[in-house]
DNA sequence: CGCCATTTGTGCGTATGTATT
DNA sequence: AAATACATACGCACAAATGGC
């Protein structure tokens, strides 16, 4: 038999919803089969009978499991495994942004200010881990957003690859996604605060400093660079709050 | 009329799933009515006709809406808006160190990396907004830490509660959601690696340090103390990767 | 207290869209 | 091109929980 059973579970209990029981059942399959990303999950068919719940139970639960990337659906071919990304939290914290953005956005602002005090208390290990590889790629993406910037061109997806590259070498999976899930939320909250184009501008040569800070190896030179990155940000946001 | 349109939509479209176009139309629903937390929403029903889709449809978005506490479903009662709390990144990041614990347990490793980087990196804003109230709370709760550990029993409440004192003066509402995060992903991940009672001890006292850096006013010494109360799990960790 | 209306939870049948073979 | 396997969507009926009377 082929019965998912997260615990024992005698007779008459009260487990709470079925869907929370059947998530957890797949969350323990998962786990007791030590099956990684991509790996095919039973059909919902197969759920059913294995976890004794009707499809719309199964369905629902594996629709919040989906939400959280702990499995993903293909349609017509099949439930898998998923990547376990931040995207969850992404959806949420923008939504929250947009949600408070409506007046002040001191959602967005409290967003800049996790990605400034993760970066700059980073700052060291960047520069003592940084080899020139990396540094040949960050000098050109800066070359590269300053050339965007000079032909009043956005350069979003060339700042996100900035800031992942800058935390790149360190090799901690979990900081580079939350690095790149702070920016798609700021990415996504901010243009409700037009931006000036002086800023862009000023931004793109700022990520130049934190380059030159890197290369010379200054540790208090790179936070203050990065200090300095965030400013024009905090200015939009400021003086929205005013107004 | 009620309907809820998120965008004109012309008629034959293909919008992507249904659940996901009803997802996004009961957030346009919130943001558009400028719901806040607790708020009541439409029941299945009414949103089933504002939407057009069928109950299952509604159903399986107003699911994924709350495994991110956006809404927040009550049996029998109703739909309300959520709190938008962190639980989903909790949750991702909790299956996410289990599933890696079974062997190496690097991403509990990366959690207390980032644990580590941010409180030390707020520690000069800590130390500059701290007033006398505050570091007495501390004191205390660092007193019935030790007192805790000296009679052998754990102290997770407390030691959660530390992190949160340490940080809620800052006054950043995200900065202290995460940091409650990642203390909860850990504490429910670290169990799997059996720490010994004497690390039990040592992380009492640890937080004690912490206490006196604060009190000092001494930002290195801070971020130096919260880098050793960080120790003993590091150790664990890595004592597991070698067997 | 019990009763009852409201609302969400669960199960099931059927038809449709999609991808692989 | 046809067949197969699978997820998607819809609709209905009943169960369970909550709150008010």
């Amino acid at each position: 038999m082929t019965t998912i059973d997260a615990s024992p579970l005698r007779g008459a209990e009260r487990p709470g919803p079925r869907r929370q029981e059947v998530g957890a059942k797949i969350k323990e399959y998962i786990l007791r089969n030590r099956l990684k990303p991509g790996d095919i999950l039973p059909t919902e068919a197969e759920l059913c009978e294995a976890v004794g719940a009707s499809r719309s139970s199964v369905r629902e639960a594996v629709k919040i499991l989906s939400a959280l990337d702990i499995v993903e659906v293909r349609h017509g071919h099949g439930t898998f495994v998923g990547r376990m990304s931040l995207a969850a939290l992404v959806e949420g914290l923008t939504f929250r942004g947009l949600l408070s953005g409506e007046e002040d956005h001191h959602v967005l602002g409290q967003v800049v200010d996790v990605r400034q005090t993760l970066e700059q208390g980073l700052a060291a290990q960047v520069i003592a881990v940084l080899d020139s590889e990396h540094q040949a790629a960050l000098s050109a993406l800066a070359d590269e957003m300053e050339s965007l910037a000079a032909q009043g061109m956005d350069f979003l997806d060339v700042d996100r690859t900035f800031h992942v590259k800058l935390l790149e070498p360190l090799g901690n999976d979990l900081i580079l996604q939350l690095t790149e899930a702070f920016w798609q939320v700021q990415a996504i909250v901010a243009p409700t605060l037009r931006t000036q184009q002086e800023d862009r501008l000023i931004t793109a040569q700022r990520h130049r400093a934190i380059v030159h800070a890197v290369a010379a190896g200054n540790v208090e030179g790179l936070q203050a660079a990065i200090a300095e990155h965030y400013a024009p940000i905090r200015a939009s946001i400021a003086r929205v709050v005013q107004a």
